[in-house]
RNA sequence: GCCUCCGUAGCUCAGGGGUAGAGCGCUCCCUUGGUAAGGGCGAGGUCAUGAGUUCAAAUCUCAUCGGAGGCUCCA
């Protein structure tokens, strides 16, 4: 073992190997600890991407090290390859979704061997080919048959880009999640999952090992809050509006209700006088996008609809209005308006001229409010008054029935049948049909408008080829005859399913994917279920973490888990929980952001006109290089929008508009110049295409091996983090990485070595076996490194200074190759081959830490004045109390201090993991 | 506006009531038969700011400032 560190020759070499010796086939042995380690599964959009690769190689490194405990470990792999991108390439390139997806596929398979990890290939599941999504449709069917699906009118996110619906977890700010942009609401009947009903128990963290951030955010989107129902009816017609109010103790001061706009009963109690105000504020309101509509400090509209209410708590007449602050997707459309109590009801009240009545009086006011001279509302604690018998209730800040004045009413309203208590959710259900064609068919026939599903033995309803992919607003599969016309009165359902239908069910595919009797094989997913830990992106929090969540209770009520329940009672595991949640300990990794970019440097010439600089000359020059008497604008451009420059001139913004005809010179880009070519600083941000600073994992694979890559993938960034790309720290792991290359390649030494210098290397190893499984069991991969890098920092020292002998030098190498193989599987492995050591390193045993071979002998004791450090005295590491006071007073420190006098105090502190015993001494 | 997390060396990050740490980078020296490299020595920090608790605060508490993410007419 002579030569250098060629990391490409042994890659490749090693990859082959393992796949040859399937090394990394897992299979059910239920004589061993079963460890499922999890991590998303990407869209194959055509190449990987460093983000695959930080999400991954960490997982990698994790699931490992969990074989090396000696646990089973399945580690899958799949794609997820349905969806939009492969469409859009179909319409724009003339490709076929399939072929595109596959042919991405086919490449980023070979780009994940590249990353050296133990996947278990026999196990990839496609989402997007009939095998799998026979069974897409067959758990669509079974929740249809147990009343999970259903199909409804609803008003939906229509975005008109994707020409397709959306659940309302894929808008963002009113904008479509991936394009960015605008939704429109429109009224249409759609296929829905009731994941309302299991609202209640998704709040239920108690059995997750989650990140607080993911828990908050679900319970945030899941939005539940308590108060009660009441009905108000209209004086003309008697027709029931249905209120929500968290707030039942303010419905005396109720002046006034207001209706959504698309709220059923709004064209039946409009009165004649009112209908043409009416229906052009409801018309105005359907044009609205939902940005538009959630725009901050917006002056609130509304129209009087002529129709008067009768509160039932205390027969008073009031107005109703409509008004597109009140939503029809939240509660039922319709709120008593209470302008004294609810800040958007009194800035309604003002705006419109309606009363104030205050029914909540707070204790300790200096003036009693008024509704007359109120400036805002009062949401605080009080008194109920103007409220007949319920006068004097205490109103807390409490929510729901802890309220006093709450809980009075809602008894109240109960007893006299004038309303309930009720919870309501911000969630809604989801929304699952889509009109494209790259989805899994939906398995659903119409007979006029009776649904018929399609028998199980039809399965899979396949996609078919020939179709016409132009987006028309509808699926392309309502123009393909063949598939839609089953028959002379049968008609299919053309839309197809989100494809967050089909992640949330991958894991269980992943178990058997060749499985075709069943969605999954119920032997395979007694032992391996549920999945241990779960990696990847928290930008899937409220959508595939809580679908997939969702998903698994609701296969868990419908039965489908009985069977494996079953196997699990015959092998000896309580299944009693076990189908609950689909993932039990989730992580998250940051994201890898771009490096920073400096700005062009530039001369600007012009006139100056107002604020700002009309050039008609910008030069690109170096950094500074400012002629003398220069007197235009010159800087660094901070940012750039159109033709209108930011120039940072010496901490100061001037801001250049460059003129359409202004001559552009850039001198690292012959021929002539436009303003586009200007480069702006760029803060670190998110990598992508049009930015020009993604990073290609395979030009780094070329040029530094997979294993530095992955080591600095892991060393350099908090995981959990991220932070921005920075490609010359990549050094440090490759210099790791090719040190214990040349300490294994130098072979063993030849002197006999010196017993302390030995002892110290075995205490620092065990030291660093202590860290790097504290670093690995916390997702703190940069420490576990770090850890593994001073070890080999001390180990090449103890070496150069001649102190370690061959046998112990042998068993420190042994110890050290394992420590570093779940990090540089494919480095490890050649290592322990060269030295002579049985294939695998990867099926070793893990080095056991033993506490007493990383116990410190000797250690410092501080003599600390008043809490600083001043001296240090060395002493046996199980020094007691009395002796160490004893040595802290007698030291030289204590005497100057002192002065001979007794001190205040003397407290010891003992030396507890790792940290030296010291003595603080008060004068 | 509300919620969560975070401010430690030039950079990326550990630590966390009891001596301020790692890797990279940097200085200087050595090597010039590992060479678009190697070895050695070293410098660098009021732990964001201000107050409080304590024998002792980077660490705990509160406030302020700054950063990241999420939610937001939610009745």
């Amino acid at each position: 073992m002579t030569e250098s560190y060629q990391p490409h020759d042994i890659e490749v070499k090693w990859q082959r190997k393992w796949e040859e010796s399937q090394l990394y086939r897992s299979q059910v042995d239920w004589s061993k600890p079963k460890h499922y380690a999890l991590t998303m599964l990407p869209y194959p959009s055509g190449d990987l991407h460093i983000g695959h690769w930080f999400a991954m190689t960490p997982s990698d490194a994790r699931a490992r090290w969990m074989r090396m405990k000696g646990y089973n470990v399945l580690f899958p792999m799949g794609f997820d390859a349905f969806g939009l991108p492969a469409e859009q390439a179909a319409i724009s390139r003339n490709i076929h979704p399939w072929k595109w997806t596959y042919a991405n596929i086919e490449r980023m398979r070979e780009q994940l061997r590249s990353m050296g990890a133990m996947f278990d290939w026999e196990r990839e599941a496609i989402s997007c080919t009939p095998e799998y999504y026979k069974w897409s449709e067959w758990f669509f069917k079974k929740f249809y048959e147990n009343g999970v699906a259903y199909r409804g009118s609803a008003l939906v996110n229509w975005s008109e880009t994707l020409q397709t619906v959306l659940a309302n977890e894929q808008v963002i700010d009113g904008k479509d999640e991936r394009t960015g942009q605008p939704v429109v609401h429109k009224m249409m009947e759609q296929w829905f999952f009731a994941i309302t009903k299991y609202a209640d128990e998704l709040l239920n963290f108690e059995p997750l090992d989650w990140p607080e951030s993911i828990k908050i955010m679900q319970t945030n989107w899941i939005g539940r809050s308590e108060g009660a129902r009441a009905t108000f009816h209209t004086e003309v017609g008697g027709y029931p509006i249905e209120i929500y109010t968290t707030r039942p103790d303010t419905l005396w001061g109720a002046t006034f209700m207001v209706l959504a706009p698309e709220h059923d009963l709004v064209q039946t109690i409009t009165t004649d006088k009112q209908r043409a105000a009416v229906e052009s504020y409801v018309e105005q309101t359907a044009l609205e996008t939902e940005i538009e509509r959630m725009v901050e400090d917006r002056e609130k509209t509304g129209v009087f609809t002529g129709a008067y209410a009768i509160n039932p708590v205390n027969e008073e007449r009031i107005p109703i209005w409509i008004a597109d602050y009140v939503m029809i997707t939240y509660g039922t459309g319709a709120i008593m308006a209470v302008p004294a109590h609810d800040q958007r009801d009194f800035e309604f009240a003002r705006a419109q001229d309606l009363p104030v009545r205050v029914v909540i009086q707070p204790a300790e006011a200096d003036e009693p409010l008024h509704g007359d001279t109120m400036k805002e509302a009062y949401v605080g604690p009080g008194a109920m008054v103007n409220s007949d018998a319920m006068d004097g209730s205490d109103s807390a800040w409490a929510k729901g029935r802890k309220n006093p004045a709450i809980n009075r009413v809602i008894d109240w309203l109960e007893e006299t049948g004038k309303g309930e208590e009720a919870v309501n959710y911000r969630l809604r259900d989801w929304l699952i049909s889509r009109q494209r064609y790259w989805g899994s068919p939906i398995p659903m026939m119409f007979d006029d408008g009776k649904v018929i599903p399609v028998a199980d033995e039809d399965l899979p309803v396949e996609l078919p080829e020939d179709v016409d992919f132009a987006p028309t607003g509808r699926s392309p599969l309502t123009y393909h005859e063949p598939f839609f016309k089953v028959d002379e009165k049968l008609r299919r359902e053309t839309d197809t399913l989100d494809t967050f239908m089909c992640s949330s069910w991958y894991q269980l595919r992943y178990l058997s994917p060749d499985c075709d009797t069943a969605p999954f094989d119920a032997e395979e997913a007694a032992y391996w279920l549920p999945v241990d830990v779960y990696t990847g992106g928290a930008e899937h929090a409220v959508m595939h973490l809580l679908y997939t969540r969702f998903f698994t209770k609701a296969l868990r009520d419908i039965g489908i888990f009985d069977e494996t329940a079953e196997a699990m009672r015959r092998h000896g595991r309580d299944p009693d929980c076990a189908f609950d949640e689909p993932m039990t300990v989730l992580r998250n990794q940051g994201q890898v952001l771009g490096g920073e970019r400096q700005g062009d440097f530039v001369l600007c010439s012009g006139a100056q006109i107002g604020g700002k600089l009309l050039a008609d000359r910008v030069e690109v020059v170096g950094w500074n290089d400012v002629p003398a008497g220069f007197d235009g604008v010159f800087g660094e451009i901070a940012h750039r929008t159109e033709n209108v420059l930011h120039v940072d001139m010496a901490g100061i913004t001037q801001f250049v508009e460059v003129q359409p005809d202004a001559e552009i010179i850039i001198p690292d880009i012959p021929g002539a110049n436009n303003v586009n070519q200007l480069r702006h600083h760029l803060e670190i941000q998110r990598m992508s295409k049009s930015k020009g600073n993604v990073v290609n994992p395979d030009e780094l694979v070329a040029e530094y091996g997979a294993d530095a890559v992955r080591c600095y993938l892991m060393f350099n960034f908090d995981w959990q983090k991220g932070g921005p790309w920075n490609e010359s720290n990549i050094k440090g792991p490759q210099g790791w990485l090719r040190d214990v290359w040349e300490i294994a390649a130098a072979g063993a030494p030849a002197g006999a070595g010196d017993p302390d210098a030995e002892r110290d290397i075995e205490r620092k190893l065990h030291q660093a076996i202590a860290v790097i499984n504290r670093g690995l069991e916390e997702f703190s991969f940069n420490t576990a490194i770090a850890e593994q890098m001073k070890f080999k920092n001390s180990l090449k020292a103890a070496l150069r200074q001649g102190g370690i002998g061959a046998e112990t030098w042998r068993e420190v190498m042994n110890q050290l190759v394992r420590l570093l193989a779940p990090f540089a599987p494919h480095v490890a492995e050649e290592i322990w081959a060269r030295l002579g050591w049985e294939y695998s390193v990867h099926t070793q045993p893990w080095p056991q830490y033993d506490a007493e071979k990383a116990r410190e002998d000797m250690v410092d004791l501080v003599i600390m004045i008043n809490g600083k450090p001043r001296e240090t005295i060395a002493v046996a590491v199980d020094i007691e109390r009395e002796r160490a006071q004893e040595l802290a007073l007698a030291s030289g420190a204590a005497q100057r201090f002192l002065k001979g006098a007794a001190p205040k105090r003397a407290i010891f502190i003992p030396g507890r993991n790792g940290s030296d015993p010291k003595v603080n001494i008060v004068p």
